[in-house]
DNA sequence: AACTGATTCTTGACAAAGTCCAGTATTGGT
DNA sequence: ACCAATACTGGACTTTGTCAAGAATCAGTT
């Protein structure tokens, strides 16, 4: 496995370090983690990596398309290494749970816009926002109105 | 223009307030503002707003679905008086350029998930992103890697 | 028009998430 | 083993937003 992480990082012209490795592993690890817990997690089992070399190999990462980042409305970036398969996310508007969720109308979804004002479209982000049946039980007896948690 | 803000608000069972009246006619009148942004242009038309009071504001106008907030990565919160039309938005990943688009597919877009995990979902919210006409000429000698901006 | 309770606004401190910068350490090619 | 390029560390700083206490405003009632 760390093998592979080796070849990933040197096909994609990106120099091999321990923090990369590190962070590649812990991400495939806790998908859907926010940088400070994956860097909680990494300084446990290294011992220490600073605040900026997260960000830092995080942001490579994103960049070389080896993992994803996904920032939804109120919540600290987070991080998985699924990817390629256009898959979207289900988020809890209460509790924040988030799931990984295919897409229904199966590839790109909506991806042809009537008008696209000339960009150039790469991709096609897709949220789905809910409650999940636990929150969703509690909020039967009363509507929250303020959902910004 | 104003009675009619003033009666949506009543309508809503909201209080009336200088601070609300001015906001709701700044987000009409520039879309996609952050609160900061809309501040200051109230700032300059009232004289005078906290920060808080723009917040606080703004989240109960969202709360009563007289607007809407949309907060895609990597930027601050934006603002915009057009709902109810499950419209969706396209964003340049370099400029941040952002447009409203009609979804392709006519109405409510792929809200209908394979595995919805038990999920009352309400929403599927829809970002295309790409890069705009302008910075995709820009993109085409250099390929830009960190898109962070 | 004045009173009053509830709501809202102001002010200032605080918190989270991330970036900037200068110096040090690692990496990987020779 | 050496060296230039790249990456990491540590600390200060910025941005975006929240919390809390008191002052001001709103709207219903007399």
């Amino acid at each position: 496995m760390s093998e592979t992480a080796v070849e990933l990082l040197r096909q994609h012209g990106v120099q091999v370090t321990a923090q990369r490795l590190a962070l590649m592993r812990v991400v495939a690890e806790h998908p859907h983690a926010t940088a400070d817990e994956l860097g909680d997690e990494v300084r446990s089992q290294l011992g220490a990596i600073s605040r900026q070399a997260v960000y830092d190999s995080l942001g490579v990462l994103v960049d070389k398309n080896l993992i994803r980042r996904i920032q939804p409305a109120g919540s600290a970036a987070r991080y998985e290494n699924r990817i390629g398969d256009n898959h979207h996310h289900l988020i809890c508007r209460s509790c924040r749970v988030m799931f990984d969720i295919d897409c229904a109308t199966g590839e790109v979804p909506c991806l042809t816009a009537d008008d696209n004002h000339g960009f150039e479209i790469d991709e096609a982000e897709v949220i789905y926002w809910g409650h999940c049946p636990t929150c969703h039980a509690a909020t039967q007896q009363q509507h929250p109105t303020n959902l910004t948690k």
